[in-house]
Order: C-alpha cells, then sequence, then structure tokens
DNA sequence: ACCTGAACACCGTTCAAGT
DNA sequence: ACCTGAACACCGTTCAAGT
C-alpha cells in the first residue's frame, strides 16, 4: 500500500499520482460529497495544505481524478462497421464511468468546466468519422452521444445508490437494471441511426 | 420589494415562495457557487436556520428552484408536424434554461437526484409519442434528448462565463455561439431523425 | 522537492426557545 | 406560523517556515 522503498518507514513524500490514486480510492469507497482535500491529507498522513504543493485547488484535483477513471477506457476495435465501433466504444465509456462510485458526475463535471482530457470525445469521433462524416459533424455528434452517455450514466448511479441505501420502497420494479441498460442502447441507437439518416435526406422528410 | 402589506415595516416574515424568489436571484446574479443558505438568508434578513422552517435542506430548496426555472417554460403548441413541434419544445426548455444564470446546472444536478417535478421530460414525450411512438419509445425518447439538452446548454453556460470573465484570451473564434446554437440544432436533428428511423429498419442496416 | 503549523473566511444543519 | 441565538462539526485555501 505505501510505496516505501525508502530507508525506513518515515518520510512518507508523495508524488501528484499518489495522490489522485488515493483520492479515486475516497471517491470510490465514499462517494463525492466525502472527498475532501481534509479527508484525503488524512487518508495519506499529511496535513490539508501539504495537498496544494501538488494541485492548485481541489477543481483540478478532480480533473486529475477524472482523467484518471478515462484511462481505464478498455481499447479501442476498428472493425468495418461503424455503428457497431460506436456502440463499443460507447459502453466502453459506460463501463468506464460505472467503475467508480460517481464516475459519471465527476467526469461530467470536469468536462463541463472545460477541465480534463478529451481522449473520450475523440475515441467517439473517430468511430463516427469511419461512417465517412467530416470532421465538423463527427465532432458535433461525438459531442452529442456524450452528453447522452454521461447524463444517462449518472442517473444510472445516482439510482444504484439510492436503491442500494433504501433496501425497501419500490420493489425496484421489472425495470430497472435490465430498462436502464436497455434505455442506454436505444440512445446511442438513435443517434446512430440519426447520423445514417443526416447523410441521405431523401428517405424522409428531414427538414425542420 | 417586501411585500410589507403589515402594520408597520418590522416583522418580515417569509413564504416559502419569497425564498424561492430570493435563491433565484442570487442564484442569476451572483451564480451556483455563491447561492449559500447564509447568503440567502442575509438578503432575506433572517438568520440561516430560519430557512429551515421553509426547506428541509438545501436540496429541496435546490429543487424549488429547479422548478421555477422549469415553470417559465414557454408553452407548447402541438401541429400536425411532430418533429417540428420536438425542435421547438427543445429551444423552449433551451431557452428556459438559458434564462438564468447556472440555469442548467442546477436543474441537471436536481433531475440526476430524482428530485423536481418532470413537467420537462413529459413535454418532450408527448410531442414524440405525437410520431406514433409508444409509450416506452416516447419516454426513453425523451430522456435522450433531456440529457443531451442538459450536457449541452451547461457547456454553453460554462462557456459564457468564462468568456465574459477572461475577456482577451481567444478571439471567441468564427464558431461560439453561432457554433454552438448549430451543435443544439444538429443534436436535436440527430435524435429526432433516429425516432424516423427506428420506425423503418428496412432503409439501412440498422441492427448492432 | 515536499511538507508543517497556524490561521482566515467561510460552510450546512440542529435545536431549544421566543412571538 | 415563522423566526432568533447559539452552537456543532465541518469546509477550501493561503502562507511563512521547515527539511
Amino acid at each position: 500500500m505505501d510505496n516505501s522503498e525508502d530507508t525506513g518507514t518515515r518520510v512518507i513524500r508523495h508524488t501528484r499520482e499518489d495522490v489522485t490514486r488515493a483520492a479515486l480510492s475516497i471517491l470510490d469507497e465514499l462517494g463525492l460529497p466525502d472527498l475532501t482535500m481534509r479527508r484525503l491529507a488524512a487518508v495519506l498522513n499529511v496535513q490539508p495544505s501539504a495537498l496544494y504543493w501538488h494541485f492548485a485547488n481541489k477543481q483540478s484535483l478532480l480533473a486529475a481524478v477524472s482523467d484518471s477513471i478515462l484511462e481505464q477506457l478498455r481499447p479501442a476495435t476498428a472493425t468495418d462497421d461503424w455503428r457497431a465501433d460506436l456502440h463499443a466504444e460507447a459502453r466502453a465509456l459506460r463501463d468506464a464511468l460505472l467503475a467508480y462510485r460517481d464516475g459519471a458526475e465527476v467526469v461530467s463535471s470536469t468536462l463541463a468546466l472545460g477541465l480534463g482530457g478529451d481522449q473520450a470525445e475523440e475515441r467517439l469521433a473517430a468511430a463516427i468519422s469511419r461512417g465517412g462524416f467530416d470532421e465538423r459533424i463527427s465532432a458535433a455528434a461525438a459531442r452529442a452521444v456524450l452528453h447522452f452517455i454521461l447524463g444517462h450514466v449518472s442517473r444510472e448511479q445516482q439510482h444504484l445508490q439510492a436503491s442500494s441505501l433504501g433496501a425497501a420502497r419500490e420493489p425496484a420494479g421489472p425495470l430497472d437494471d435490465e430498462d436502464s441498460a436497455g434505455g442506454f442502447e436505444f440512445g446511442i441507437t438513435l443517434l446512430a441511426g440519426g447520423l445514417e439518416a443526416y447523410r441521405m435526406p431523401g428517405v424522409a422528410s428531414l427538414r425542420t
């Protein structure tokens, strides 16, 4: 647990990556509201002020956590079916977000602030552009897909936590996990189908 | 400004609606981070603890603010073109969110927590179902549209604030307002087009 | 290069008591 | 029905100084 390849056991000294890792584990175990600078410092056996040597403020720490979550994105596989690829990218992103408690919320708010990398958006755009769409279209569509995914998974994670807390209440309904995953695929299908329709506008009355 | 139709000028006494209104105006003038219970109390000339007679906690206050924002949704007009109606509903929602600073973020996080009304989702679903889609499909599609709108407008408002702060920086590019509004319409078009394609799957290879 | 100590300026929330 | 007063248990951030 401690990377103490030092002389004794004292003088802990953390790297930026240590801090990010510890933050990620607090996030996963206690959730975003309990991920405070003071608690993080306590876990690292350090004064809160020490964290500000590694990060300018809490928001940049959260951006690093967000990037860390997105780094676990399973590698892309480019087949000859761009729609299948887009679905695969979307699922990979959903899985990465679901891998940590409140993952979607952290990534969502980080990206909304214009912080964090754009690996996710770029991979979605890459899959789409393999469908023969130009860069502008691919980028705009990727953003639409990303907004949908972040919103959907945020709600999903919120429900997961709510139902894990209030054990009783509604019998969870016959539709919840199943329906949530179904809703996810459906949303991606709509956006992919919309792209397909976009390039052959003769089919239906597509102007509005 | 004061609804003091009392004997003198003392004993202010607020209603839940007064509190919500005051919160909304702090939100609009100072933004979500500065909308604190203590500041709200100060504006109302009241102790912070007084707010807890009107609301159980800050989150329910924010839910009331969110509802308040969505109440300003301009009324729906049902024509014979469901796609035009959906676009109109989407624009109405965007305008309502843009009407207050950080409006999208407040509504987004409130809805994510399962709080607040579902007027927005229902109106989107109503427009979609006029296209002849069953209730399940309409509901799922409405949620997808709503996620896109909240994500898009959140980012839009973030950029608005960022550029109003850092006056200089990038020359704003030839694409920003224009591109943002264009991206919005494009997203709605994709989802509407996806729905149209969904009911006539023979057109292209739609299975995945 | 990384951290301590001490402080500043705040938070949300509870609860007994007042009118 | 609506509010005060006082307290509890916290926050994020800064900054001089230490090693």
